[in-house]
RNA sequence: UGAGUAGCACAGAUGAUUGCGGCUGCAAUUGCCAAAAGGCAGCAGGUGAGGAAAGUCCGGGCUUCAUAGGGCAGGGUGCCAGAUAACAUCUGGUGGAGGCGACUCUAAGGAAAGUGCAACAGAAAUAAACUGCUAAUAUAUUUAUAUUAUAAUUUAUUUAUAGUAUAAAUAUAUUGGUGAUGGUGGAAAGGCAGUGUAAGAGACUACCGCAAAGCUGGCAACAGUUUUGGCUAUGUAAACCCCACUCGAAGCAAGACCAAGAUAAAAGCGAUACGGCUGCCCGUCGUGCUUUUAGGUAGGUUGCUUGAUUUUAUUGGCGACAGUAAAACUAGAUAGAUAAUCAUCACACGAUUGCGUGGACAUAACCCGGCUUAUCGUGCUGCUCAUUUU
RNA sequence: GCGUCGCUAGCUCAGUUGGUAGAGCACCUGACUCUUAAUCAGGGUGUCCAGGGUUCGAACCCCUGGCGACGCA
């Protein structure tokens, strides 16, 4: 039973060619909150990027919005189907937006990829 | 009570659930890997951003490189004394400026070492000329007086014209005197008042200012005072410059260690070798394999948090600060952790007593000392001024 | 971490030993034309990035800050 709780956890896209790869399957849907970006990696694990440009504020509030979006990514991701590197990209009209309006914007991108395991 | 001035402290608190990064432990009894050391995961415990962590504007530690010694160039600083590891910082003074005051500000050396610049305006911008004032002489003109001549008129006389003399004024010229009158300007030749003079002028006088020398006080900057002197010397050095002091360069992506792959060298093996076409032979094509060493890429480890440290007490000092004693250990990430939700309390605002809304600026990246800038608000202390009351 | 450069009219840029800021395009007005364009004539529309200081005087010199661009490791 210990064992298995790896897998409830994901990792992060580190390199620029990472990012790269994703952005160039070209599978993206946006709304006005955040742009998300998924292609298939082949292995077993769920990767997660965050981008946040400087346009949007000083570190404090891309920090913040990070933080945001991996906490709503974090306890979704058991509902995630493997296998996935997944590009979130902020923008500017996020700032000053609350937990709960990040976490509604990431369902409903989730959604549109259909990405979602259907039950549960 | 109001207005102000100087400074200090804080930067919401507690709890619950789910999470993240370091650290410690898992011993006889957590799981997996490993010969072991240990590693990965898990569990438990404890811990985890600031007053500016920011800007990167100064200074230092540390590291590497360079360096016999000295000088030039270039940069920085610039009243005095002190503090400090050091500083463009700080403390205490001096001078200057502002404020009724508490208090605040002050890049504050040198302009007779030299060079440059000073638009416009103004006579002229550093230095004389011009203009002005004024004396004498000459000439000219005008006026007044005196006198002479002529003419007219009349009783005397008077009037007009011309000449001469004297005086005054004006103009011009010459020879002198004088030195600031000349609208401007940021700045105009010490200021102001008087005496004086042909006219004037520090030429002289009083007061003020300036300079030099002496004395007193002070470590010093400087202050006070006395005497003397002449009034000559514009401003600008955050213009060049001079003087005094001072500065080697680069930066933790510094540097140190380990070290895949690839490269190079050496040694060994192999031309009867090894590999491919191809199961074997022939044929043909290619040249390697192992070990060690070297520098060292990717990557990893270290540098890396025990320090000019923090707190308390005490001693010295006006103070910055320094000494002594005791206690404490308080982030260390590496694409980068410190978050999300809820509850209670406190605070502010709005409503009016139930409630609703809200949380400034800003996220460590080797470490310290400063400076500058941003900032919701809260609390406290010293002092000043005004008004009222006692 | 260290360093360099820039910010001037609506746009692109000049402007230095400190003396009241200009060029081209654009824009506005008028002329020409049936009308437009082209052409001609006239017009400057500006917080010289911001705030302090030095100076008689600052776009220019000095300091502090803001924004932007770039370079090295």
């Amino acid at each position: 039973m210990v064992i298995g709780l790896k897998y409830q956890y994901f990792e992060t896209l580190k390199s620029n060619n990472d990012f790269k790869k994703v952005y160039n399957n070209k599978k993206s849907y946006a709304n006005k909150l955040l742009v998300m970006y998924v292609k298939k990696n082949g292995t077993d694990t769920i990767r997660l990027g965050v981008s946040v440009s400087k346009k949007v504020g000083n570190s404090i509030v891309r920090h913040r919005l990070a933080r945001l979006i991996r906490e709503s990514f974090r306890l979704h991701s058991k509902n995630i189907i493997r296998g996935l590197d997944v590009v979130v990209v902020a923008r500017a009209s996020l700032k000053g937006c609350s937990y709960n309006e990040t976490d509604s914007a990431m369902l409903h991108l989730m959604k549109l990829h259909k990405i979602m395991k259907e039950d549960l």
